[in-house]
DNA sequence: CCAAATGTGAAACTGAGTGTCACTGTAGCC
DNA sequence: GGCTACAGTGACACTCAGTTTCACATTTGG
């Protein structure tokens, strides 16, 4: 009969061990590669039990994947607070700019986060799995600030699977390149496959 | 030393085992649920034992999705068929039609196969993965058609991804619809989405 | 200070996927 | 026709992911 349960003490202690987790299973999966490295073996260390590794994670991608989350939420909130007057596709590339900002500010550890993840099937799908979600999400997000009725227009469902994809794109080549081309001028580049003709 | 050998007798053996599992496995997972059904039990009801399943295929998700390989070749076939002064996004439209030929010709099947797939995570999760090798694989296509030097532009590689998507939302939306809505049109609402301001 | 809730570790269990080995039928060859 | 080489199969053992259960400790709120 709870609500949602405000953040307590005991919330922001979870998020710190699972941050700690996070990082150790990070580096281990850099140093000996994803699928070389057992639950057993993060947890051991990370000095807790696999037991516990497991009720932070639901899987082992997920210590991986923690850094990904959220993040659709993110781009859906800056694009609700796009003007309402502004074209759905220009929204759309304005909405990912809080989300390369991070990109801009931390090139090491977002390419090692990249890098890991682009190269790890199991970790490359799972990714895929959730940017899937954000497609929906930001096309409900769309048609709400078009104050239009729900559920959102094949158009609207269209566009914004289309600017996760640019996002997508425009990350794999910027790893590619190592970082050193600019994730902003390859997503208007991207953005602009069907804005030129 | 040997080229890719060709087609012989054993290949033909081994495709039509491959089949007859999948048709058994398909009908287990209809009824009973994907995750409630286990290796051994597709294994048990075809009449073989649980090492030849995994012989045919790498994993359970396999057996549901071998009738979706050759999907991404067939389309980018059909796009190196399209004349070459076509634009892009009317080739890659056209392109998808022998496709959603197979989906008009036999609506209860390929609704069932959808129907499984996109209500079972793990297999949904395994046809993204699919579908994320099309894009890469046209947007070549693309570029050679035009005469432009590889790899593609990410021009090319946006667009292309971006057809997969729509072919993912018609899709999605025309098995919601229990089939009733016409497949064809479904995409070109889709494919619409970019051309129409 | 006590009782309930929560975090942790230990352990058993299921099932996926891998690897090995011995057996069997068949295909090609002499 | 008989022999050999090999591919397909089944049995088995193994590792690891992920689930569940239970017992114990710690923290928290009354």
């Amino acid at each position: 009969m709870n609500g949602p349960a405000r953040t307590s003490t005991r919330d922001i202690a979870r998020a710190a061990v699972q941050a700690e987790l996070a990082q150790v299973a990070f580096e281990l999966f850099r140093r000996d590669g994803f699928d070389q490295v057992t639950i057993s073996d993060v947890a051991a260390a990370a000095g807790v039990s696999r037991s516990t590794f497991l009720r932070y994670f639901g899987s082992k991608e997920e210590a991986v994947l923690l850094a990904v989350d959220g993040q659709g939420e993110q781009v859906a909130g800056a694009l609700r607070a796009r003007p309402a007057g502004e074209d759905d596709w220009t929204a759309l590339r304005r909405a990912l700019d809080p989300l390369i900002e991070h990109y801009r500010a931390e090139p090491a550890g977002a390419l090692a986060l990249t890098r890991l993840i682009l190269e790890t099937p199991a970790l490359r799908s799972r990714l895929l799995e959730k940017q899937a979600g954000w497609g929906p999400a930001l096309a409900r997000t769309l048609t709400e600030r078009a104050g239009l009725p729900q559920p959102p227009a094949l158009r609207s469902l269209v566009r914004a699977a289309a600017a996760v994809n640019c996002l997508t794109i425009a990350v794999d080549r910027w790893t590619g390149s190592g970082g050193r081309l600019d994730l902003a001028d390859l997503l208007d580049e991207a953005f602009a496959a069907f804005t030129t003709r």
